[in-house]
RNA sequence: CGGGGUGUAGCGCAGCCCGGUUAGCGCAUCUGGUUUGGGACCAGAGGGUCGCAGGUUCGAAUCCUGCCACCCCGACCA
């Protein structure tokens, strides 16, 4: 078979941008550092919303909008924020163009904005600024509100769907009467995205807190999940921050209890974005492209009919009518391809670049014998089955590759995940093979720091389920009670 | 912002060192035909300011100077 991808062991990085464009999932722009999500791409992320806030609805929330642009002076109420994401924002000074005299245009210096305004990189600022109208009673609380929306991070280099100057996510900003009240809003969500990720997504995570060194801009605590990329690094799928009252406080949210007390109100944020797409890609995908978990999906069968003349189309092109039917009705989506300008094999490979889960082949020998050939993209085996079994056999084949697909991630995570207790083992196994490395850590931020220096490996997160045990970091010696997980990351 | 690299057809590249007819190859596109159970074949066609500007020369994709753009490796990061 011709080759269509870069050798993913030679170069995985070459051979994940050239599958997310010859998978047709999204491309570079024209403007630096952002991405054009293509049909096929932008169908996925459909999907993971569709999915995600079906989770939001049945927890409570609600969908709600708030503006592009934050003044400036309400970026920087919260300290740490600001600090935390002063170095890659896009700023609006001016309002309007003007005639250069020679065909083309120039910022009009007459039309100097006043007070410029941020392009949000995240939206508590904005907001808690309309928050603190809403809230005066504890009988305003909890407010529980998540919002679609796409935002600008200026970063200095970029990868499609994992680090984008403009990306497209959620973000969910809660407020509460009480801390016990935020903090189990906190984890309600982080149990919600790694729920998505491991139901939907077939990609295990691991839940745990944010070191001090890595939590968001403004929180208190952070909670991430963090999955294993096939390549050994990292990938932060999703973060839920408890953020205390640290926005009320710059926002002034103040609200009366029950008992008469005015307070500041409790805060969390959480969201995730379109580097999910990238957590699919890098997690499922083999030298043949893309394996799509069916449930996200935008096609979950194929069928391809196969003839020798035209004449033979017609039959084939009722039988596969049919089965469409019969899967549709089981709320599957069915593609029939009876384009004839690409070959059987043609599309074979294609639908297997794209990562379609199931393919169903037929040709005037399927019709002679009553029969199918089924292919499963996740194996890649295929097998011939009674036609009028489809509607029964394709629904449980779509579970079982979908149980499938995240057993062999589950199992890739295992034999990537090193207990390491020795500094030497653990500078090897960072380069080679990579993946989840588990020690102990001083719980220091400068031993967090120099082991960066040493090895680009981080800590990903201080996991939940961590059990307790006696032991010594890995770089200093001190003693610890738990271990951490380190890995190099994206 | 540091270090390295690349700009030649829609995409991927060769040619450049050593200047010389009409700039070439693969993929893609279009036409016609044969094909179609794993990325088909044959024949033909279209498509180029050789990144931009200047210089050297009888002659520049090729040599020189300046500029621009993009990519990779760092710093930054969901």
């Amino acid at each position: 078979m011709a080759k269509f991808l870069t050798n993913r062991e030679e170069n995985y990085s070459q051979w994940y941008n050239d599958l997310v464009i010859k998978a047709d999932l999204a491309e570079n722009s024209a403007v630096r550092g952002c991405m054009v999500i293509k049909p096929y791409g932008y169908a996925i992320w459909e999907k993971i919303q569709a999915g995600l806030d079906k989770l939001f609805k049945e927890t409570g929330h609600v969908n709600a909008y708030f503006p592009l642009f934050i003044p400036k002076s309400f970026f920087s109420k919260e300290a740490a924020h600001v600090e935390g994401f002063a170095k890659e924002c896009a700023v609006v000074t001016h309002y309007r163009l003007k005639n250069d005299g020679k065909g083309g245009v120039i910022v009009d210096p007459a039309a100097k904005l006043e007070e410029e305004l941020i392009i949000r990189p995240t939206s508590e600022t904005i907001i808690w600024n309309s928050y603190k109208n809403w809230i005066h009673s504890y009988r305003d609380l909890p407010i529980l509100i998540n919002q679609w929306a796409n935002v600008v991070r200026w970063e200095m280099r970029t990868r499609l769907f994992l680090r984008t100057a403009e990306f497209l996510w959620q973000e969910g900003h809660t407020a509460h009467a009480s801390r016990e009240e935020a903090i189990e809003e906190t984890q309600r969500m982080i149990n919600v995205y790694a729920g998505f990720a491991e139901n939907s997504m077939a990609l295990p995570v691991i839940k745990g807190y944010k070191s001090e060194n890595e939590k968001f801009a403004g929180a208190i605590d952070t909670y991430a999940i963090e999955a294993l990329m096939q390549d050994g690094k990292a990938l932060q799928a999703g973060t839920s921050h408890f953020l205390g009252q640290n926005f009320a406080k710059a926002f002034d949210v103040q609200f009366t209890d029950k008992t008469g007390k005015l307070d500041y109100v409790w805060a969390t944020s959480w969201g995730v974005s379109t580097r999910l797409m990238g957590a699919i890609i890098m997690g499922h995908a083999d030298n043949n492209g893309l394996v799509l978990p069916p449930k996200l999906a935008p096609i979950q069968v194929v069928i391809v009919p196969i003839f020798k003349k035209a004449e033979q189309l017609p039959v084939i092109s009722e039988l596969a009518g049919k089965i469409k039917k019969d899967l549709e009705s089981k709320g599957i989506t069915v593609k029939y391809d009876d384009r004839d300008n690409n070959t059987p094999g043609w599309k074979f490979a294609d639908y297997e670049l794209k990562g379609v889960p199931v393919r169903i082949a037929i040709g005037p020998r399927d019709i002679e014998n009553g029969t199918l050939e089924i292919a499963r993209r996740d194996t890649l085996s295929k097998q011939i089955i009674p036609s009028h079994t489809a509607s029964e056999y394709i629904p449980k084949l779509l579970d079982e590759i979908q149980i499938n697909i995240y057993n062999k991630a589950v199992d890739f995570r295992k034999e990537n995940t090193f207990y390491v207790d020795k500094w030497d083992d653990f500078l090897r196994i960072i380069e080679e093979p990579g993946g989840f490395i588990m020690a102990h850590w001083d719980g220091t931020t400068e031993t967090e720091e120099k082991i960066k220096e040493e090895t680009k490996a981080t800590i990903r997160c201080i996991p939940f389920d961590s059990p307790e045990e006696e032991g010594k970091c890995i770089y200093t010696g001190k003693t610890s009670r738990r271990r951490v997980l380190f890995a190099r990351s994206y």
